[in-house]
DNA sequence: TTCGAAATTGACTGATCAGTCAGTCATAGA
DNA sequence: TCTATGACTGACTGATCAGTCAATTTCGAA
């Protein structure tokens, strides 16, 4: 991606998260960008593709956090627990970004295709998920229900998070992975909040 | 509410789910309803105001249909668990008002006091939640995210549910319920999914 | 230094649309 | 029947903006 690209994509997740997607024109994201109107659309053939380019960034922003570094743990749920709190840290560090990706996830402007394209955010938990269900320490549940259940469970997380006064993010993190894996773990016991 | 308004409330929750906000003009939305471009302006003050209208029409529906009986149960899980299906019904039952009302609470028209005004879609689940904590049922948590993820996990339950083929609606409805009281109760054991 | 291709520019256009308002008309009350 | 009321109408306006394109600038290669 070239320097102008990115400076735009840069500019309109600033714009669009203190106006809106319907209130930032494209002529004041190329103003503010330093570049002419026509530049824009010579990066970004439309709008629309402005907009997709910023979900997909932003995206792409919360994956790099959570694979920033390798996965350590002795046992599975521990590091299934670290990803765990690596998910919610993006979005905490990151609110006006992550109140955005939340609105785009919705938006009637992000194709289908492009909403299941780019970074898969959740892959390395997805991985140790499926460790953790051959070695037994996972209930018979459908996948795809403990997956959404995931993401749900840490979307609300960051929204409690969010809302408290000075709030302990890492013991946050930890009792709400526990409400989760006490609700899909064969035994529970293991793990402390 | 006069038959008009609820007319053009009626008529503009349809084209917003057809067509989405930005693409449904106020004149479109008169005309489908068979009344004049003015007409509808005289019920709601601007775009914005009919938007928000529809917003609180949603929500109500929702709050409507698990407050339309009487909630029974010989238990506080058993009764906790009807308030968990009746909220899954609702979107699984009306999937486009669902993800229309989703749009909206993102959305940067519907101003703080708008989101937060209107029915508390949870207040019978909240009470019957303060009842199982005095009776010690529910480990020490905090009250905001123990709601917040019931709200997510509801959320998540109703997406697994509408990618599947042929769901037993009340069957993932009661394995995510169970999923979430292992989460929280002090002795989870009395609840079998 | 010259040349050509590519990048950049910004004034302009054509279409869109929220909201207005002067006028119409159905109805109720006298 | 006559009149007063106000709900309703719909053509119109003023402003907005995505996207275009001919002109200009940049820059690397010869």
């Amino acid at each position: 991606m070239s320097d102008k690209a990115r400076l735009l994509l840069d500019t309109a997740i600033r714009l669009f998260s203190e106006r809106g997607f319907w209130d930032t024109p494209t002529a004041l994201i190329a103003k503010e960008a330093g570049v002419a109107n026509g530049t824009l659309f010579n990066y970004f053939g439309s709008k629309t593709a402005l907009i997709e380019g910023v979900y997909l960034s932003l995206k792409q922003d919360w994956a790099d956090h959570i694979d920033a570094a390798e996965i350590t743990g002795d046992t599975l749920p521990e590091r299934l627990q670290e990803c765990w709190k690596r998910s919610i840290e993006w979005p905490v560090a990151n609110p006006d970004r992550y109140i955005l990706l939340e609105q785009l996830k919705q938006s009637e402007d992000i194709s289908r295709g492009t909403s299941m394209g780019g970074a898969n955010m959740f892959a390395a938990a997805m991985a140790l998920f499926a460790e953790a269900g051959q070695a037994g320490l996972i209930r018979s549940l459908p996948t795809d229900l403990i997956q959404a259940t995931a993401f749900g469970q840490i979307c609300a997380t960051v929204q409690h998070i969010t809302q408290s006064d000075n709030p302990d993010i890492n013991a946050i993190s930890a009792t709400s992975f526990d409400m989760f894996w006490r609700g899909i773990a064969v035994n529970p016991k293991g793990v402390a909040a």
